[in-house]
RNA sequence: GGGAGCAUAGCUCAGUUGGUUCAGAGCAUCUGCCUUACAAGCAGAGGGUCCGCGGUUCGAGCCCGUGUGCUCCCACCA
């Protein structure tokens, strides 16, 4: 077989993708192997992959296919969720531009139009998904409005409604005006912002309405500052600090909105900061949750002067129908022109942003569904903080965890949308309500109930998606809509979460609640959706600067995956991603995954070209090549594990990488390899087949299609996605250490051979002086060929005119026909000998100091003494070779 | 306003019970090589007052205090 010149990963990648599926390896049925669940976070239907995307997906399949080729029954569900407000903007945006109007059309016939842009949208994830090359198991694809997932929302509304969880109120929301609904608070995004603060007189008057003294001294008005005076006409009050002398005598007096005319009372809280502005504050209950607040304590009026859609309300009396930024600007000019503004100034300030529609939010008293959180808090957080769910990395996110659930408030759950799941309460024409899983169920109980039949009408609105996908680990496997089945008695609960830190309140935290509160009869370690949560750091660019549209530093991904290959946008991503911190993305270390992918790709080469000149007869040489390699190996094995296991992703990749590149191709192949056109003995090739397979093996859950390839290739019939790892080993560290010295040796004489300007292929011989020559024993052999020494003798005394090398506590002389340069190599060991002996000055002083030898624990002083020794030894020789080069000199 | 975290090589980061073979890795840089697996490569090298200051200790990159500079979360005073 005739392999390329370079590794082509996009023809690998589809013939894997197809192998697998055609396998059906990632397709999960219970049995009796343990089960190692993950469900993926569901991504917007409507959406594309993002580079936080990319990252918590191959994260997730890391984690599976290692635990799949560790002999768990692995399953990774995927899915996607309706996203309710993100979609049906979108949707509402689409039809716009076709000219049609969301408003002139049927609630059936607009969600007929948001499920064809669905099916015609909702593929392109599935498709990313599956070219990253996640192991996932597509016969069990969810979507969060599917028919059966819709009736578990449903049944666990009811549900909850009927235990008293779930009540109706008029309460002061967060409102979206372009999307029209109502947010939760989770929903609302701060942004710091410069506004103006305007300050506005408002005459005062008495209760008849005259006024007090006369404007003209400046004292009949009382001057309050605002930031948005667009909405005065919503004033029912003007608030001043009891103890504010400055408005002592205006108790039981009156002010008067300007524009409008409209008197109002002056009343006093201890509420107003008497510092800021003018110490009088503006009292708007309608279109400030503060100012509603201390409407509901003094029992003032409600003027609401807004409508849904940001526009000025009938109730404002002025600029009806404009828009509410439109309808500042021209209230300012007006208040202006009249020489009712005394002051502008500039302001910093924060507002609340839509995360879904970026709309900027309006506090808005209306009538919605509240989900009661207390008592579902309670044992979400007994159960992070118990340990019975892990969150990684560390303890980081314990704290803010447990801020957000011990001060949680009710959650707003009803969304004014037509897509998503639709609020089954059904009212009579009198406002009465009942709650059902269906019309049918409703009528009854509306019978049962009232005694009368009705017309019923359902609820228009639909629930919040967060009320859908807190459901999730669950009802994947039907939890909910059929409790008890064989899935989710088997899959649940899932083994660990992985997603972003930016949804613990609107996700996690939630469904670890719907995990406990509908798992009641199972212990505490069965109830919870997931034992681990592992929480991958945000992506950005290689600036720092967060991913955005407007920056245009969002990748897209099929097009990296097409331009490096996704093993290599994989190892891209994962090799520059330390546990839970941000991740600065750089097409540079895609760049690296590529590369790495050519490196094994031409160990491949070597390796097949072995195989066309075999040698069955041919005893292995030497084993210590091997016997190193098999215990580097071991080694480098327990560390993976150990790194995979505490979610240090990343370090374990480091580990593989420089294991492949490093010790296998670096090192071991070329101590094995044969000279050239010789042939290789039998024994190693095999051998190296087998290291090779398992280097693949252990790389296979980060980059898995290359792997796969090779691995084939190589005459595995077995596919790496599905062969079970080999059971750790101990390390044999008498073979490691000599590998150690063997690479220092080899290294030494390398760096002399380049600064003495001593071609590779000019031969050499070499001398050994050492007291210990046991050590060199296994290694001499392939050290000779390594730096192609004709030669390694063991001598007693200095040979002279040699190059002078010390290594470690030895001394070694190169003999070579090119003149040495003496100056260069005193040079070199002048500087080595004045930091030894600085070195060894340090230790004595250390040894030297009786509360440290009494203090110290006794293997510390023993490491101590051998530093020392080793030390004396070093300089000894270095004194030694130095007093040689001076005998060569003369 | 409240809370959390971070600061180590030019860049991104390791450094897990305090012990100068512990100051490390990758990338970048420099030098020499087209050596029949690989120039997408090989061989070798240089590079850091571990943010400042103080303390604990025989001993501090690591522990404590403090200052500075960044980042994030929460609360939302007009």
């Amino acid at each position: 077989m005739e392999l390329s010149k370079n590794y082509t990963p996009k023809e690998v990648e589809n013939k894997w993708n197809e192998a697998w599926k055609a396998g059906g390896y990632f397709n999960s049925t219970p049995d009796d192997r343990p089960a190692y669940t993950v469900v993926i976070p569901p991504p917007n239907v409507t959406g594309v992959l993002h580079m936080g995307h990319t990252l918590n997906e191959t994260v997730q399949d890391i984690l599976v296919r290692r635990a799949r080729m560790k002999g768990f029954n692995a399953c990774w569900v995927p899915g996607s969720d309706h996203a309710s407000i993100a979609t049906e903007a979108k949707v509402v945006a689409m039809l716009r531009e076709k000219g049609i109007d969301k408003n002139a059309l049927t609630r059936e016939d607009f969600l007929k139009h948001a499920f064809e842009w669905k099916e015609k949208y909702g593929g392109i994830i599935y498709h990313q998904i599956e070219k990253l090359g996640c192991s996932v198991d597509w016969n069990r694809v969810t979507f969060t409005m599917d028919k059966e997932y819709y009736s578990a929302v449903i049944k666990v509304f009811t549900d909850l409604y009927r235990k008293g969880m779930i009540y109706r109120g008029a309460r002061m929301i967060h409102w979206d005006p372009e999307a029209q609904t109502a947010l939760s608070d989770e929903e609302v995004e701060y942004k710091d912002g410069e506004g103006t603060l305007y300050h506005i007189r408002y005459a005062i008057a008495d209760a008849a309405g005259n006024p007090l003294v006369t404007p003209a001294k400046g004292e009949g008005e009382i001057i309050i500052a605002t930031q948005r005076p667009e909405t005065i006409m919503g004033d029912t009050a003007i608030c001043v600090h009891p103890d504010d002398e400055r408005y002592a005598h205006l108790k039981g007096a009156f002010a008067v909105i300007p524009l409008i005319n409209r008197r109002i009372p002056i009343i006093f809280d201890e509420y107003v900061d008497m510092a800021f502005g003018t110490g009088a504050l503006k009292v708007t209950p309608a279109h400030d949750i503060n100012d509603y607040n201390l409407g509901l304590k003094h029992n003032l009026e409600i003027v609401d002067t807004l409508n849904a859609d940001g526009t000025l309300s009938e109730a404002a009396t002025i600029y009806v129908g404009e828009d509410r930024f439109a309808a500042r600007k021209k209230i300012v000019a007006e208040l202006r022109e009249k020489g009712l503004i005394v002051k502008e100034e500039n302001y910093a300030t924060r507002l609340g942003y839509s995360q879904r529609t970026g709309a900027l939010v309006e506090p808005r008293i209306s009538t919605q569904w509240f989900l009661k959180m207390k008592e579902l808090a309670a044992p979400a957080l007994e159960a992070v903080v118990e340990g019975a769910i892990a969150i990684h990395p560390g303890d980081r996110f314990l704290a803010t965890y447990k801020y957000w659930l011990e001060n949680v408030k009710d959650w707003c759950i009803s969304r004014q949308l037509w897509w998503g799941q639709q609020i089954p309460a059904w009212y009579d024409s009198k406002g009465n309500c009942v709650v059902a899983e269906n019309e049918a169920a409703a009528y009854a109980l509306y019978q049962q109930q009232f005694g009368t039949a009705e017309i019923l009408t359902q609820d228009a609105d639909v629930l919040d998606t967060w009320f859908s996908s807190w459901l999730w680990p669950m009802e994947v496997f039907k939890g909910i809509s059929n409790p008890g089945n064989a899935d989710v008695n088997y899959y649940y609960p899932t083994a660990v979460l992985v997603t972003g830190q930016d949804i613990i309140f609107f996700w996690v935290a939630r469904m670890i609640m719907a995990g406990l509160a509908y798992n009641t009869e199972k212990p505490l370690e069965q109830a919870i959706p997931f034992r681990d949560v592992y929480f991958t750091g945000m992506v950005r660019d290689k600036l720092g600067r967060k991913m955005s549209k407007q920056l245009g530093n969002s990748p897209d991904l099929l097009q990296l995956i097409d331009e490096y290959g996704a093993d290599a946008v994989r190892f891209g991503i994962m090799i520059s991603s330390p546990a839970g911190n941000d991740l600065l993305f750089d097409t540079a270390s895609l760049e690296q995954g590529r590369f790495f992918n050519n490196k094994m790709w031409n160990a491949l080469k070597l390796v097949k070209m072995w195989e066309q000149k075999l040698s069955a007869d041919l005893p292995e040489q030497d084993s210590f090549a091997t016997e190193w390699f098999a215990s580097r190996l071991n080694e480098a094995r327990l560390q993976v594990d150990k790194l995979i296991s505490e979610f240090r992703l990343s370090e374990a990749l480091k580990v593989i990488y420089s294991l492949i590149w490093d010790d296998f191709c670096s090192w071991y192949l070329e101590w094995v390899k044969p000279a050239y056109e010789q042939p290789v003995a039998a024994a190693v090739f095999y051998k190296t087949v087998n290291f090779f397979s398992e280097l693949l093996q252990l790389l296979h859950p980060f980059m898995p299609f290359i792997t796969e390839e090779i691995n084939s290739i190589i005459g595995n019939r077995t596919p790496l996605c599905i062969k079970t790892l080999p059971p750790d080993a101990v390390a044999d560290t008498t073979r490691l250490a000599e590998g150690e010295l063997l690479k220092q040796v080899i290294t030494a004489v390398r760096d002399a051979r380049v600064r003495n300007q001593l071609k590779p292929k000019q031969e050499i011989a070499v001398f050994l002086q050492t007291d210990d020559s046991d050590v060199y024993k296994n290694i001499t052999n392939v050290w000779a060929r390594q730096v192609n020494a004709t030669s390694i003798v063991p001598v007693h005394e200095p040979v002279a005119n040699c190059l002078n090398i010390v290594s470690g506590r030895d001394r070694l002389y190169i003999q070579a026909e090119t003149p040495v340069d003496m100056a260069a190599q005193k040079q070199q060991l002048e500087k080595d000998l004045e930091y030894q002996r600085g070195f060894l000055i340090s230790v004595e002083k250390k040894l030297g100091n009786e509360r440290f030898v009494q203090n110290a624990r006794p293997e510390v002083v023993a490491i101590e003494r051998k530093k020392k020794a080793d030390a004396e030894a070093k300089i000894s020789a270095i004194e030694e070779t130095l007093a040689q080069l001076d005998l060569d000199q003369k």
